[in-house]
Formats: C-alpha cells, structure tokens, sequence
DNA sequence: CGGTTTTCCCGAAACGTTTCGGAAAACATA
DNA sequence: TATGTTTTCCGAAACGTTTCGGGAAAACCG
C-alpha cells in the first residue's frame, strides 16, 4: 500500500512532481518522470481511488442497476450483458458495479443514494423504455450515462443502438416482395422503445409493400419459445383472416414459432415463411433452424465494447458526437421464405 | 449532493457533532440527534463513500474476481452467483463490484491490483482449489475475505460450506444399504476442494458400506448432461466390471446419466441405481424425472445470505466463529433406487 | 550583459469524512 | 462553597490525492 508520499520520500522529490509525473503532466523532466513510474512499479503503487475521486472527481466505477422484477435467474439475456459489460470495464482499468434491486423497489431513489454516494463515475443503462424516466432523472443530476438503445424525442445522451426501424422494416418488406399480404409480427414487451421502433418499421413496410395493415396480426410479449409457440397457435385459430408470413423479434420466438406450426401440421415455408432478427444468442444459431431461417442478423455481444467506449468517453468528457454510435446488422436469406 | 457542513451551517452546529450524530455515537443530545437526522433526510444526504473510505477506511463495497477461463456465457451457476450476491450486498446497503478477468490473465496481480487501490473493503471467493493460492495471497495482505467452501488444512478464515463429505458418504451410503456393491462416482472436476471432500466421503461409505473400491468407477469432468451422458456411455462399455449405481455430483449429469442408461437400454431402477446431490438450480427438478431422483438436496441460493453475511461481518471485525457456517441438507428418498 | 522566456520544481489548499483531545456547562457530592 | 462527574459540544488533524499559484534556475535573445 505505497502511496505517493513513500515514493516522494524514496526519490527526494516533492508529492506534488511525483504527482505529475505519473500522471504525464508536461512540467516535469523526462528523466525524472522515469526514474519516478520505475520506482512507483517497483514499490508497485496503485493510486488510492479514493483519495482521487474526493478531489478530481473520478473514481474509475460505473454502476449497472437492474430491476429485479423478471426472473433474473432463467434470464440468458441478462448474463450477457452482464458478462459483457464486466469485462469491458475490466479491460479498461474500471470497475464494474452491480446493483440488483429488490423487486418492486422504485428505481429512481436507488440511482439518487448512488449518485449521493458519490462513489460511481457512470451508469449504463438497458431495457430503455419509451419516454424512460430514467433518462430524465440522470440527465438532471448531470452524472455520465450511456444508453444500450434510445428513447424519447430529444436524444442528446450517450448511446449504442442498433437500427431497429430499419431491421424490421427490412423483415417485413422482404417479405411483401415475396408476394405475401398478411404478416404477423410477434414483437416484445409493449413499452421497450426498441419494439414500439420496431413497430414502426413493420408498418412502414407494410404501406411501402402494399400489405394490409391488420392489427391482429401484431402481437407483443416476452421473446421467448413459450410465446412463440403460443402466439402461433393463437394466430391459425379464430376466425380472423390468418397470416401467410411472421417476422419474429428474435430466434427464440421463431424457434417456438416452428414448434407451433409443426403441431398445426402446416410446413415452413410452403404454407407460412418465417423470418427473425437473430442477436446471436449462445447455443441458439439460426442456421441450423429446419428449414434454415432468414434473419437480420446483429450479434448482442459486439455492443459491450461500443457501451463502454461511450461511458467511458462521456466521463472523459469527449463530445456528445463521438458518444452516440449505431451498430450495423446484416441480411442473410436462407430456406424459410417462399411466396404464399 | 448535500455534505456534513451543509448540514452543520443548517442546523447552527459543528460538522463533528452532525457526523457523531448521525452515526448514533453517545456523547450527544437525543434532541439533536433527531434534528440532524431530520434535516439530514430532508436534505437527503448520502455519506460520501470515497471521503469515508479514507479516513475510516471502509467503502461499504465488496469484490467479486472470476476467472473468465470456461465459457461463462453458457454458465447458469455463475448468473445465480452474480445474481443472489448482487442482491444480497445490494440489500445491506453495500456495492457488489464485479471483475471478470482477460482469460488467461493471472489471477493474483488482479487482486493486488484492487487491493493497492484500495476501494474495496472485501472479496467474495468462491470454486476453491485444494490449497488454493488465493486463499494464502488474501489473508497475507489482511483484507477480508469470505470463501465459498472451504480449502487447506488450517481454516483459519470466514466460510460458507456445506458438509460436501457427509452428503456423498451418505448418497453413497444409502446406496450400499440396498446391496449395491459396485457403485460409481460422477464427480466435478479434479482440483477443486469440494471435489476432493465428496470423493474422501465416498471412500468412507463405500469402506463402511462393505462395497468395492475401483478407481475406474470414479470419475472427473464438467457437471453437464453431456458429461453424464458419455461417461454413463463408458462405464457400461469395455471389459471392465460395470457399476449397479451411479452417484451424480449434481442433477445435471443425472439426466445426462438417464439419457445414457436409456440409450444403453438399461432402466431405472431396474438395472442402474441413480442418486445425486441436487443444488435446486432453476428449470431441473429432481422430483420431474421419471423415475423421479433420489437426492441429498442443499438449494444453493441458500449459500448468498450467509456468504454476505459472514463477509460483512468480517469486516465489521466480528470474531472468526461465528463467521464460519454450515449450510443444512436433507436427504430425499425417491424412486430412482432398488437392489441391484 | 540585461531582459525575457522556458524548464523544472514546490508549498499549500482542497475534497468530505471520522476521530482525538479537550472544554464549557450542568449536575451531584462532600 | 469547593470538588468531582456527567453531558454535550467543538477545533483540528488526518486520510491520499490533485491542482493552483508561484518561484528559482537555466536557457535563449538581441
């Protein structure tokens, strides 16, 4: 535990130039500033976090507070990110703060007692929902923050998005030229900005490909097989006008959408093409779907590095322009798509 | 971001006497106290962390390190670690700081690391090694530390465990009780000391049962399905003498081993006796599988209260014996045994 | 050589908290 | 009234770092 104090001792300089010279200050002779980082290695100092972020305000930690209302333990999602995100912040010389909350507990005071503390840099924030108070609330403490997706009219915060308006518009509108009329979207939890986004892109490919726009056929949920196979079988049951097509939000859904068709006896693609967005989710690959299925594809683990670089450049204080990054997705047509 | 001396000008007062009321201590006036702790409220006044750190020197934050080695996207056990501690540490007002290192990176500078920077007051440690070198590493530089389970001879240091030994002894046991006399081990992987503690306690019951010791029976890997699956495979090929019971480490290899005997055409009970020690991980019932399992349970989501606990305790300087505790387990008799 | 700039360094203050040692006032004891 | 005791308070120092404002010496310029 050598603080600054030891090396200025060992080396008969002052705490001030030893300061400086760790920290690349231009006053302060080369020579010098080496013979100080080699006996500051050598007597293996680490500046004290504390005592830095009392004074200059940067302690090196992020935070990442989760609501814990869904059931965190089956939740695959949930390790990637977290996962993800620690080693990030790792990699950088940060520390990576979890906070769970307990369930029900509002979410606003728990980023206040934080942000009271004193202690956190930054905070990453996911699952943004449309209008998030969150956002607000952070933006008025003037903390650092960076968003995994985007919410509200003004978005003048750090973020890392994909373009979800256009993914689903892409689904959709393949679809459309394929020859198909009624598509069925099953989407995500009402509320997400990223599904109300993505329904945008849906409708707009429906108007752009001359599709009915049929209210019905737009479902919301968690995206998981259950709901796939569920949404399915609710879909070819009733008496309202059934869908050719289903763009599913993501592979676990389409998985389940398959189960649902198999059970109704109808086949992919000859009686209902299926198409999805595909985040690359371990040990759920979309090539091996039968028949192999069309998605956009964006891996969710290539938005950690973006994440972090953001959080990171915002604590820094580097220009909004440079905080605010779009990851890109590919289309990749395979073997579940045909005219209707 | 209100501070002591806020509260202090407010209240006509000196900043010792905010602080030492706050912090109940007894030289001040129950009329006061009140007052301060009202305005302190009112004023919502969070302590700050990093000044607290350094003159008292505790942070209130905690550390978890894991080696990033095996894949740990896959790992279910690992989002229940993150998870329960996260929500434990959360709850008593403490940070749970996460570290997931390179893979590959050594793990003690990493610990060193944090330590010289000196935010954190403790660390969480769990999957011990037999004479696990960061056991040695932490308690030479006097930090605090609590162990998930127990390692080395002298356990001079805060733990939670359970009684690994006794649980296999009495798996084992059990089954020598029906006249098993050849009975195989489905253990976790070489080096970790539970690993070791559950093979010493089905030595024992297989001495004291009056069964057959044969190192071939006993056997090291991964906790899966796929594991238990292709070792059940083994153990039934080739010329060497084949079990009548299989212990399983946990409930995953026992469905692997299911999936085995089953495709071997063997039943259960009827020709292999199954039992296993069941952690209660979430989607796998031992009480599903047809026939449904015999088990010594232990829900490990029983392990992140008193791990915290102990953990704050020994920072809070608490004495070392009631810092060491065992979690219970009951033995669950079903319908996976019979004589061979 | 006088004046100006550059180079390298330092003391002291500040961040917000806890805690040590003392001290004034009120109260009890003799 | 003098002497101790309890209650309630406060000033000042300390934790380890960064940074502001200066300052001495060396280098440069005409």
């Amino acid at each position: 535990m050598a603080t600054l104090k030891d090396i200025a001792r060992a080396l008969d300089l002052s705490i001030t130039q030893v300061s400086r010279a760790l920290n690349d200050h231009s006053d302060v002779n080369e020579e010098t500033r080496l013979r100080v980082k080699a006996t500051a290695r050598a007597m293996n100092y680490h500046p004290n976090a504390s005592a830095r972020k009392l004074v200059s305000g940067r302690s090196g930690m992020v935070g990442l507070v989760v609501p814990n209302n869904r059931n965190i333990g089956q939740d695959r999602l949930f390790m990637e990110v977290v996962a993800g995100l620690s080693t990030q912040f790792s990699g950088r010389g940060m520390q990576f703060v979890l906070h769970m909350m307990a369930e029900h507990e509002p979410v606003l005071p728990v980023y206040q007692k934080l942000i009271g503390k004193a202690m956190l840099d930054g905070f990453v924030l996911i699952d943004p929902l449309d209008q998030d108070p969150r956002i607000d609330f952070l933006r008025k403490t003037g903390i650092s923050f960076v968003v995994h997706g985007r919410s509200g009219k003004s978005i003048d915060y750090p973020y890392f998005d994909i373009e979800n308006e256009q993914l689903a518009y892409d689904l959709t509108f393949h679809l459309t030229q394929r020859g198909h009329r009624r598509i069925a979207f099953l989407n995500g939890l009402a509320g997400r900005s990223y599904v109300t986004v993505r329904e945008q892109g849906y409708l707009r490919a429906l108007r752009d490909g001359g599709a009915e726009v049929l209210p019905h056929l737009h479902l919301h949920g968690e995206m998981d097989d259950a709901h796939g196979l569920t949404d399915t079988i609710r879909l070819f049951s009733g008496d309202a006008p059934r869908p050719t097509a289903i763009v599913c939000g993501n592979v676990r859904l389409a998985r389940g959408v398959y189960q649902g068709l198999e059970a109704l006896g109808l086949s992919v693609p000859g009686d209902v093409s299926v198409v999805a967005h595909d985040d690359e989710l371990p040990a759920l690959r979309a090539s091996a779907f039968f028949p192999s299925l069309t998605v956009t594809k964006s891996p969710l683990r290539d938005s950690w590095e973006p994440l972090a670089d953001c959080l990171a450049g915002a604590i820094e204080g580097k220009p909004l322009g440079t905080l605010q990054r779009l990851g890109s997705y590919s289309f990749i047509e395979r073997n579940s798509v045909a005219t209707p």
